[in-house]
DNA sequence: GTCTATAAATGGATAGAC
DNA sequence: GTCTATCCATTTATAGAC
């Protein structure tokens, strides 16, 4: 049995990704060193150096390996066929996604590492999950910048709100499904005017 | 002309205090050191000492200094009678403070700093603030944990979105109003039986 | 209360052998 | 690709003179 050879596997990026992120998550964001990674792969520090060129890369991979995640998250659910359905479960996995890990809320979606600044290309990641969550939106009827700004203030705020003052919680989780449905409810005519004109038109049917 | 004593005045700790705020505003939160700061008062390292103990207690000292701060701005805007208008300057004011400073914005509103807590006498004036939103929520008709849950969210989001996303724009500030009357108007029953039960009494009014 | 001097540890990162 | 050795800057914090 070629034991050693089974254990002393690739130390490839993704382990050592794999690594930071589990050192993120334990010791926050920012909270610690190349050396502790190195330890958490069975590496030394100056090996690290092979596969990133300093810990702002390191930083930028998992950027890049965080959105990764959540638009393979997202492929993977299958969204109801209601728009309003969809556009609530879009958001619960959104959340969900968000408060699952701290550290990668902090990453991805707060500005939390003084001078780090995401590569173009680990961007374009985070503008894919931007424009697929604008595509569910619109299908619900919110297509105005505006409508889409709020929704992702919304989002975040609830997931921040969460590991911020009740962590492991679901105190603000529970509020998902009725901030959709406030969302959708905003249009400046809107179910009164609906509702409204449902009650019209069936006390008054032949205008 | 005692120029030399008008110049070397008692560095006290708000002095101190002040420096901190200007370095986290330009460096991050967490992007400068205890000799930068002792620099930037004119001071040595370890006399910083003299007034605080360690670094961590000037994050304590900055965030109950931030909350103090908040605290004063809140009392000394007077608020409209109108209930629904109160909450939305009450809204404005406080988005207004949050984007004004991210750093402020990081340590008061987030849990940015590895192993930083609060002391208890820090954190009861944060919840002085909650305390004092939620009762001008009260006077606008929003009594319910869930309700004051999701102002919190909706504002830090708002908040948080400002500062990550158009940092010294005003694309998410612009929505605070619509978002305070949104988070009003969603009472259970709300706008809709509100007029649904107008429109009723217009057309049958003599039951 | 502030200083100089320095501890004592830790940080990211490089050089060069294997 | 990984290692040892180490650089070199930086860090928070302390000791003790003034």
């Amino acid at each position: 049995m070629p034991n050693s050879s089974m254990h002393r596997r690739r130390v490839t990026r993704e382990q050592i990704l794999d690594a930071a992120w589990g050192l993120a998550r334990e010791q926050g964001l920012t909270g610690w060193t190349m050396r502790e990674l190195a330890d958490a792969v069975g590496l030394r520090a100056p090996s690290l150096y092979v596969h990133f060129a300093s810990k702002y890369e390191i930083y930028d991979a998992m950027f890049a390996d965080g959105y990764r995640t959540l638009l393979a998250q997202a492929e993977a659910i299958e969204l109801p066929e209601d728009p309003r359905a969809a556009a609530r479960t879009a958001a619960q996995t959104f959340v969900q996604f968000a408060v699952a890990d701290e550290a990668r809320l902090n990453l991805l979606f707060l500005r939390v590492i003084p001078g780090f600044e995401p590569t173009a290309a680990s961007y374009t990641l985070a503008e894919r999950v931007y424009a697929q969550g604008a595509e569910i939106l619109a299908r619900a009827g919110l297509t105005e910048p505006a409508d889409i700004d709020l929704w992702t203030a919304v989002l975040s705020g609830l997931a921040t709100q969460q590991v911020s003052n009740d962590p492991g919680g679901d105190r603000w989780i529970n509020l998902v499904d009725r901030a959709v449905d406030l969302l959708l409810d905003d249009r400046r005519v809107s179910p009164v005017a609906e509702a409204l004109e449902a009650a019209g038109n069936r006390e008054a049917p032949g205008t």
